[in-house]
DNA sequence: CTGCCCCTGTAA
DNA sequence: TTACAGGGGCAG
């Protein structure tokens, strides 16, 4: 479930709860979120150090650590990462956990398509070189998003969802984008002229903002993300339901295996 | 680009 | 039982 907003939310809340915390001890249940790395790789590098600070990258959550190590979480499709304070037990999906002085931080994740992983400081750059400008950086200009599209074919909307192009857009947001922008999204990126192109930047900062004020508008429990809003939603999983601007049924379709939503009366 | 894979849970 | 799910990596 987690896109930008959440993993914002995410790593906002931890700075909150968990600022200055050490990581005392590591316990995985299920090694598989750490593959390609093991259990005891990871209880090694950060066993003992402390936090010096947390940041999103795209949809990866970054906990920087002494001696120059950084753990890495990403959330997947399930994924939760929050802190729980002591007293309280373990969700079922619990996959690994991390002790630090008055509670814990708990790494869920029911399908397991999220990873942690430990890296090396200097190793970050290059880990993160084929990403796109962060869509609320000021990189992102409407320029650099023409530009990210020259020489390419194909549709405009697996075009969004790919990290090399902007970083952090999942399958939400690019359809609630496309649908602000006024932009059907079978569109081909090499059709798109400059107005267009304004409009669907415009729309994936506006959106992404309102979404990341949203989370922090709805109660979380145990300082975990809420789910998106499916009221505030103006296409996403609305198949079928009159469009919100001009009443004509939503329509459901397939691009590159994911399911894009969209209105074929605003959107051309 | 698309298709297949990784996994489990939930709803129709 | 089948369809679907908001993540990404990889091969073709």
């Amino acid at each position: 479930m987690p896109e930008l907003p959440e993993v914002e939310y995410v790593v906002r809340r931890l700075r909150e709860y968990a600022a200055d915390a050490t990581i005392r001890k590591v316990y995985v249940a299920d090694a598989r979120v750490l593959r390609p790395q093991t259990p005891r790789l990871l209880a090694r590098r950060t066993e003992g150090r402390r936090v010096t600070g947390y940041e999103r990258r795209a949809k990866n959550i970054l906990i920087h650590l002494q001696d120059g190590w950084t753990l890495r979480i990403h959330l997947g499709m399930t994924g939760h990462l929050y802190w729980l304070p002591l007293p309280e037990k373990l969700p079922p999906a619990t996959r690994a956990h991390f002790d630090i002085p008055g509670g814990r931080l708990v790494y869920e994740d029911s399908r397991m398509f999220g990873r942690i992983h430990v890296h090396q400081a200097a190793e970050l750059p290059e880990l993160f070189a084929d990403y796109g400008p962060e869509p609320l950086s000021d990189a992102f200009t409407w320029q650099s998003l023409r530009a990210a599209a020259q020489n390419l074919r194909g549709p405009v909307k697996p075009f969004l969802l790919d990290q090399r192009r902007v970083a952090g857009l999942g399958n939400i947001w690019a359809a609630e984008a496309l649908f602000a922008a006024g932009i059907d999204p079978r569109r081909g990126v090499a059709t798109l002229g400059d107005a267009e192109w304004r409009a669907l930047h415009r729309a994936i900062r506006r959106v992404l903002k309102r979404a990341i004020a949203g989370t922090f508008t709805v109660t979380a429990k145990a300082s975990d993300f809420p789910d998106a809003d499916l009221l505030t939603m103006r296409v996403y999983g609305r198949e079928g339901q009159p469009c919100r601007r001009c009443r004509r049924a939503v329509r459901r379709m397939e691009q590159a295996s994911r399911s894009t939503f969209f209105c074929p009366n605003c959107q051309r």
